[in-house]
DNA sequence: GCAATATACTGAAACGTTACAGATTCTCCA
DNA sequence: TGGAGAATCTGTAACGTTTCAGTATATTGC
């Protein structure tokens, strides 16, 4: 009774606003519709308290019936609010990319959320902090996923001085509590080494990260110290790294391995650049666990699958993309709520089949 | 003089506006400094033509010195205009992914555009057809790729009868004109085939992308064709495509190894899945470049580095990414401009080193 | 029976942009 | 000299949303 009253009166007062009837719904044709006010509709819609509760289910019905979704265009010039999360990523990234696993991670926890995901690239000769700046100064996202995270990162600190949501995929270490998922790269490293020592290998080399990233040291920190347990010499090989284009490392891994004081077991810290390595073994004649042994990060499941006789160990890219999206929400969720901090410890190194 | 004028008058005007001087600069607070209306400053950025040339010039100078960037809510709600490329991708993708290139790809061709990436990702389980609509209906980009097209490709329908800018990476065969970037599977396939003649080898596998795919029949087409030029044979391996798991093309090659009709030449019609053939090959006893030749996409050059007895033909999909956002800027540009149609033909097979 | 208060709704304004329909000044020609 | 027309600028409205400051009606307390 009462809501058919306020129908009639409503809608007699709105006519005179001609509606077109085509076009996507808005609220304001949603307040055609059920007689309402615009703004009464907007709160119903958000379930605002001061709203009856069965006009609340009314407009409710009505939005799903014809199918109403907010223009984020109006959300974001509003509110500010832009229901964004961008990925910046370096575009002269490596080999083969784990980048799909990620970005697919990510997508994932995204889905059932209001939330795009938008990847803002940059490339190696232009300045990182660029697209950062970007985002924060045009208000272009609610919300960042870094990757790449150095030990000093300008990117995090001036994220956390804006206090502006983000996540990075690795750590830091300036003393800045922050958002992260990362592998445990020390452990990837100590586990490699033991299982070389099994093996009785006792002069290992390590293709490490480039030296300005954050895993960088927990990798080489967990290689030397447990290089040094095991009573084992390292065969040094450091002048190149996982980030390398594959041709190079592998004349890297061919030099090395014709040096005097050449490795008997390699540890490889990525998972593209392994089959370069693997390439670079062969072509200076030596056989892979026969002469040397090989343990490498395995993202998808391939190495293994055409070189048994190699040991890996599994990192999960995907899984890292889920998390880091889970923290950016949370994140802009609460601003005040404690970063959510993910170290991922490696269990076992998976022996050849 | 005239300039100085204005400009008092105008300063003089708006000063009811109380100008905060904090947050980001808008049109009002260029049109505050240079003494202009808001709708002057609007044109002059645009370069429009009836604002005088010092005018243009002067507006511009302060923009780009207090770094003004047009808000993009502000644009896109009044103007609908997303400045936004939606690539709609399958998250349950192929083994390893070439999509990190083809997603740099894109952002390359992008970067210098005002437009960003957006990534729509849909599950196997889910309608294909779901996010395509939600661009669509909400106006949520300017512009689409798609991937994974079939022949008759009910997105392609879509997006032509709505005159929605897009660009496919693959063909179809539903008499309709669109943009598109496609490698040319069907030479690919015949020059395998080819190469695989000219060292002997009498019956050959195909390992092809699942059926409903179009460049299925392309790849297949081709295959078969020049199967009967050289008078060869085919052995069936039609119960795994190449979407397919790792571990089901394994099994499933082991199995067709060991049949009374096994192939002395396999043809892979993608990179990740070679793997998993190499793996299956060996697993069941049989040696490459001995027993069976393989010739395989090359999609990161990583192939051919582990086993260097294999034949491989490149396949590029950074340039894929490049060509496809070119095609749908170019369509959101002129959308009765003839639609971009590339297709990138083989040259060569790469003969192991 | 009347004020105070709670409940349920409302219009107007604002976010930043562009399109529309003028307004003002200047130039040039009859 | 006067008026048409070009050149250059202007304010207002609108895109769809949310917030602010109400208004009207119903309910309560005394």
């Amino acid at each position: 009774m009462r809501a058919a009253g306020r129908v009639m009166d409503k809608s007699s007062n709105n006519t005179g606003e001609e509606e077109a009837e085509a076009g996507r719904p808005t609220l304001k044709t949603l307040a055609f519709m059920t007689g309402l006010g615009v703004t009464t509709v907007s709160r119903a819609l958000k379930d605002a308290p001061e709203i009856g509760a069965e006009t609340r289910k009314r407009v409710q019905l009505v939005a799903r019936q014809i199918g109403y979704r907010p223009n984020r265009a109006g959300v974001r010039l509003r509110t500010g609010k832009t229901n964004v999360i961008s990925v910046v990523l370096n575009t002269t990234e490596q080999i083969g990319g784990f980048l799909s696993d990620f970005i697919y991670g990510i997508s994932e926890r995204l889905a059932a959320t209001p939330y795009h995901l938008v990847v803002a690239p940059y490339s190696h000769n232009n300045d990182p902090m660029e697209p950062i700046r970007y985002v924060v100064e045009t208000g272009s996202a609610d919300g960042i996923i870094i990757s790449r995270t150095e030990p000093n990162d300008p990117r995090v600190r001036y994220l956390t001085e804006r206090g502006f949501p983000f996540a990075a995929h690795g750590r830091t270490a300036m003393g800045i509590e922050h958002a992260y998922h990362d592998f445990d790269n020390e452990t990837f490293a100590r586990l490699a080494v033991r299982r070389l020592a099994e093996l009785g290998r006792r002069r290992l080399a390590l293709l490490a990260p480039p030296p300005a990233l954050t895993y960088h040291q927990h990798m080489r920190g967990g290689f030397l110290d447990e290089l040094d347990r095991h009573g084992q010499s390292e065969a040094p090989f450091s002048s190149v790294s996982s980030d390398n284009i594959i041709d190079d490392i592998r004349r890297h891994t061919i030099e090395l391995m014709r040096r005097t004081g050449r490795p008997d077991g390699i540890i490889c810290g990525a998972g593209g650049p392994a089959f370069a390595l693997i390439a670079g073994i062969e072509a200076a004649g030596f056989k892979l666990g026969r002469d040397v042994d090989l343990v490498a990060k395995e993202p998808f499941n391939l190495l293994q699958l055409v070189r048994p006789e190699i040991h890996v160990v599994e990192e999960d890219f995907r899984l890292a993309g889920r998390d880091l999206a889970t923290a950016v929400l949370s994140s802009i969720d609460d601003r005040s709520a404690a970063p959510m901090q993910r170290l991922v410890v490696p269990a076992e190194v998976i022996a050849p089949r």
